[in-house]
DNA sequence: TCAAATCCCATTGACCCCCATCATTTCCCA
DNA sequence: TGGGAAATGATGGGGGTCAATGGGATTTGA
């Protein structure tokens, strides 16, 4: 499962938008059709998973101090204020009012893949924004260190499926 | 996996070029067949890899703090601006208009090897760089430091395919 | 009963598949 | 070693298909 590119689709006047069939794609063996939406904390824009990633957070905050002040505000912020959304017959989900109003998405949303989860911006938004992070990326002269290639062998499935698909 | 050479092709009015024999004989075991760019940081220049390369990346990303700020940054400039590009019949590929415009590419396209990745140009530009950099080179009296050679015997697969192929 | 959500179908345009041609390299044999 | 034939890769272009979109019809739930 990898979220990559950007990906401008329109938001019609029913409150519909098309997932990218790129990301519909990644999430095919997925047991939920559909994606989940928070608000983000940092940014004016909606942070978008899958389920199981949804399920991977639950655990990682069931790890910090059960009655800690940090753990219940990401709680509040992120399994609170989530949206559940299933695909229609098309591929598209409805977005809610308030999550429009959030990211003051207009008439395009712009879905933009960071590798496990994704984005929703309006796309004005986002555009100088990237711009920003390129130059600042740039400036730092930032380098990622790479995990070992041996952990990434070629055709490899990262999460082979339960049994079947003998070829 | 290896890159190597620069290979020139036409860029055709549909706006596809073909992917050198070499390189996608290079990717043949990839799960995704085709290959993935985005825009080079430094260079008016695209960066290529392939699909299980934007796999370590994001992996690389994902063990980065989940909120720290230079993650956001490298995801923004890596994994949001890049395009997942599907060979067609032919071995091609459509380059994105934007793309085209930001490494300035005409009617030609350079493919150069880079070892594990490889870089998209404008062979015009290209050219110059090339001969400036070697001159640096030959000026440094750059030398570099190989790995112990018992680490890559000859004739060994990096990933022995499943079965076939018994030539 | 009304509003909202879901289903269904029509339209359109970009992309992908297919085939035909051309250039180059490789191979074979004189 | 040279020439010609065959194979392979690169290029050009037409047309069918499918993803994205729009809107009506039906169902669901408050």
């Amino acid at each position: 499962m990898l979220f990559t590119g950007t990906h401008i689709h329109k938001l019609d006047r029913k409150g519909r938008v098309s997932v990218p069939k790129r990301f519909r794609a990644a999430l095919d063996q997925e047991e939920f059709a559909g994606i989940h939406l928070y608000q983000s904390h940092k940014e004016s824009a909606l942070e978008g998973c899958s389920h199981s990633h949804m399920e991977r957070i639950a655990a990682s905050l069931d790890e910090l101090d059960m009655f800690s002040d940090e753990a219940d505000d990401l709680a509040d912020t992120i399994l609170g204020s989530s949206h559940m959304l299933p695909y229609d017959g098309e591929g598209r989900i409805i977005l809610p009012a308030e999550l429009i109003e959030f990211a003051r998405i207009e008439d395009q949303v712009a879905f933009v893949g960071r590798g496990r989860t994704f984005r929703l911006w309006n796309p004005d938004i986002f555009k100088p924004l990237q711009d920003a992070s390129r130059t600042r990326t740039l400036n730092r002269g930032a380098t990622l260190k790479l995990k070992p290639m041996a952990e990434f062998p070629q055709g490899a499935r990262p999460v082979p499926p339960t049994g079947e698909d003998a070829s």
